[in-house]
DNA sequence: CTTAACCATTGACATTTTCAACGAATAGCG
DNA sequence: CGCTATTCGTTGAAAATGTCAATGGTTAAG
């Protein structure tokens, strides 16, 4: 097994480079590189970070709307209604009319939704593991909650 | 001056959801709204932050070819033909064939480049010192540092 | 009851990403 | 030296993503 080619090898050179200090740099790679290798392991169960996401949610004790999916995950109504769309054709989760408001969908987990969800949680705790390799275990409990504190 | 209402507010409740301990999560989240704030302030410079992060390479000490820019910034080339050409069309930078490989092209800031970069650093240190301004000092400090070795 | 506001949805459009192919130039090897 | 393979920047197309206005159905406010 060969251990894949870093493509940024090479470059060690540009480590000190100014542009290496900007959070908002930092943190664009880290989350890009951090997103494409958990979507590469999603690839096998064909879902994408941002199916992962909603079906979390869904999964969680609250139940919530699409309006609040579309807050939370700060992505467009419009978006949200794809990636439903392609959660419910595979029977993972149901649009269910709001009761006390019948313009919002309130959507709900399917067993075999909590099944899914169960799979890419393992799959993306693998990536995580991987791509936070650099940390020690206390570093990435460290990060986790700047992360949070900077996200909300 | 209105505060301007936060986009995700009224959901704390799910500040407890499975998802706010992903990692994968966190950093896209964080990623996305630093970034878009970051964009908004580069905007009265006609600047994303994409472009700057190419003028922040090309303003540094090291000279680089469009490969390596490429490689460093993990954005397909053609993505940075397109960002050099901006920078080009408005004299920010030039590209000078490598004497020593004259298939590579070597890319150099120009006076105004330099200019332009020193203005937007200022603009991206406001906009980093609002997107972390829930951190102290030696947070800030601290998740830089983590950041960077994730992110290489 | 009427008007204004909100929700999910659709469709159009811009931006970003990804990928294949090309000419020019170099490197490796006979 | 000559031939082949590889690399570089560039172009163009296709897919994915982001942004935004408009719609029908519904609720809220007066």
């Amino acid at each position: 097994m060969t251990t894949p080619t870093d493509p940024s090898a090479g470059l060690e050179r540009l480590l000190e480079a100014e542009l290496t200090t900007e959070p908002v740099f930092l943190m664009a790679r880290a989350a890009s590189t951090g997103s494409s290798a958990a979507n590469k392991k999603l690839a096998q169960l064909e879902l994408k970070v941002r199916h992962y996401s909603v079906l979390a949610l869904a999964c969680g004790e609250e139940r919530l709307t699409q309006r609040e999916l579309s807050q939370f995950l700060v992505l467009d109504p419009s978006q949200i209604v794809a990636i439903l769309d392609d959660l419910e054709r595979r029977g993972a989760v149901e649009r269910r009319t709001d009761p006390r408001d019948r313009r919002s969908k309130i959507i709900a987990p399917t067993a075999a939704g909590r099944k899914l969800y169960a799979q890419a949680r393992t799959l993306v705790e693998n990536s995580t593991a991987e791509s936070l390799s650099p940390l020690s275990p206390a570093e990435r409990d460290e990060l986790s909650r700047l992360l949070k504190k900077v996200a909300f």
